[in-house]
DNA sequence: GTCTATAGCTGGATAGAC
DNA sequence: GTCTATCCAGCTATAGAC
C-alpha cells in the first residue's frame, strides 16, 4: 500500500519545496546584506531549521552558491528569450540595453554573483554556467541581427553597457542618473558600430 | 644629553619605516590574493613581526584599509596631476583615458579598494578620501578644457571608461582586448559629446 | 615596542540520538 | 530528516611580561 507513485511524487515535491525555501531565503539574505553576508547559521535560522538540516539539501556552502548561480543564469537567459523584433534597429537595441540594465540593477547581488565572482573559492559548475553562455551567444546574435557584428564591435557594446550598469550601481543606487542615458548611448554606439549607416 | 631633535627625528623615521613596511606588505598580500585575503596574522608573519606589534602602528584592521585607501587615492590624484596639454583635444583625451585604464588595470586590488568598496564595514575617512575627490574634480575640469562639459556628458565619459576597465579586468586580465579600443572609444565619445565638432 | 599567551567570537561542517 | 551538541579552524583584539 505504501510507495505508490503519487506518494513518491508527493515526497519529492516536499523535498523540492524545502530546498526551494532555503534558496529563496538565501536570496533574501544576499539582497539585504551582500553576498559575503550569507552564513549557514543565519540561513538555517531564517528558514526555520537548524544548520545540519541545510546539509540534507546542499553538500556545502558553495553548493548553495552554485544553485543560486544556476537560478541567476537561467533568469538572465530568460531576459534574452523574447527580445522585440520591430523594424527599427535602434528600438530593438534600446530594448536590449534597457532589459540588460534593468536585470542587473534590480538585483545587485545577483549581478555580482553572475558577472563579478566576488566569492573566493567558488567557481560555478558547468551545468549552472550553461544558461549564461546561451544568453551571451544570443546577445551576440541579436546584435548581429540588428546590424552590429564583429568581435570588436561586440566588445565595445559590452564595455559601454557594463559601464552604465557599474556606474549606476556604484554611484546612484536606486536612481536613474545613468539609466536615463541609454537612448543616447545606443544612438552613439549605433553611429559608430553599425554595418550600415542609420536610415 | 638625550632627546635632541635629531634623535627624536631618527626615532620617528624608524617608526615611519616600520609602518611603511607593514603597508607595503599589506599591498603585496592583497595584490596576490585579493582584498578579502588580508588577515592580521598573515600580515604580521609576512612582515616579520607578531600580531600585537601590528596594533602598535594601526588601531584596527580597518585603520590599515584606511591608510591603504589614502595611498591609493593619492596615487590616483598623481596620475591626474601632469596630464598633457597638446593642441589636440583627441590626443589629450586619449592620454587621459589611457592613464586611467592603466592605473586601474595595473593594480586591480587598488582599483577595487578605491572604487568598488568590497569590504563590509569599511568606510574611508574624510582625510583618506580627499585626494580622490580632488582627482575627480580635476578630471571634470580636464574634460571641460578639452571641449567636453556638462554633467550628462561627464557621466557618459565615466560610464564608458569604467566599462572598458571593468571588462578588461573581468574578462581578459593581463591582456589588451579592451584597452586597445581606447582610441576608437575616444573618437566615438568626442563625436557625440564635444561642445564643438572636431576640426 | 615586541614578545608569549590567550580571550572571545564566528565560521563551516559533522556525530549520533530520535 | 531533523534535532542537540560539538569539533576544529580561523579571525580580531587584548593582557601582561620583558
Amino acid at each position: 500500500m505504501s510507495k505508490t507513485t503519487t506518494e513518491v511524487g508527493w515526497r519529492e515535491a516536499r523535498r523540492e519545496a524545502a530546498r526551494a525555501k532555503l534558496l529563496a531565503t538565501a536570496w533574501e539574505m544576499v539582497r539585504e546584506n551582500g553576498l559575503g553576508a550569507l552564513t549557514l547559521r543565519q540561513l538555517a535560522t531564517s528558514a526555520g531549521v537548524t544548520t545540519p538540516t541545510v546539509y540534507a539539501y546542499f553538500d556545502s556552502k558553495n553548493a548553495i552558491f552554485d544553485a543560486m548561480f544556476g537560478e541567476a543564469a537561467e533568469a538572465f537567459a530568460e531576459t534574452r528569450a523574447d527580445l522585440p523584433d520591430s523594424g527599427s534597429a535602434f528600438d530593438n537595441l534600446v530594448a536590449d540595453v534597457r532589459r540588460w540594465v534593468e536585470f542587473c540593477t534590480s538585483d545587485v547581488a545577483r549581478y555580482q554573483l553572475l558577472f563579478q565572482r566576488p566569492i573566493p573559492g567558488f567557481e560555478p559548475s558547468a551545468e549552472s554556467y550553461e544558461p549564461a553562455v546561451r544568453a551571451l551567444d544570443f546577445t551576440r546574435e541579436y546584435l548581429a541581427r540588428n546590424g552590429v557584428s564583429g568581435p570588436r564591435n561586440v566588445d565595445l557594446w559590452t564595455a559601454v553597457t557594463t559601464g552604465l550598469v557599474d556606474q549606476q550601481i556604484s554611484n546612484d543606487p536606486g536612481g536613474d542618473r545613468w539609466t536615463r542615458l541609454i537612448e543616447d548611448v545606443v544612438r552613439m554606439l549605433l553611429a559608430h558600430t553599425s554595418d550600415q549607416p542609420p536610415e
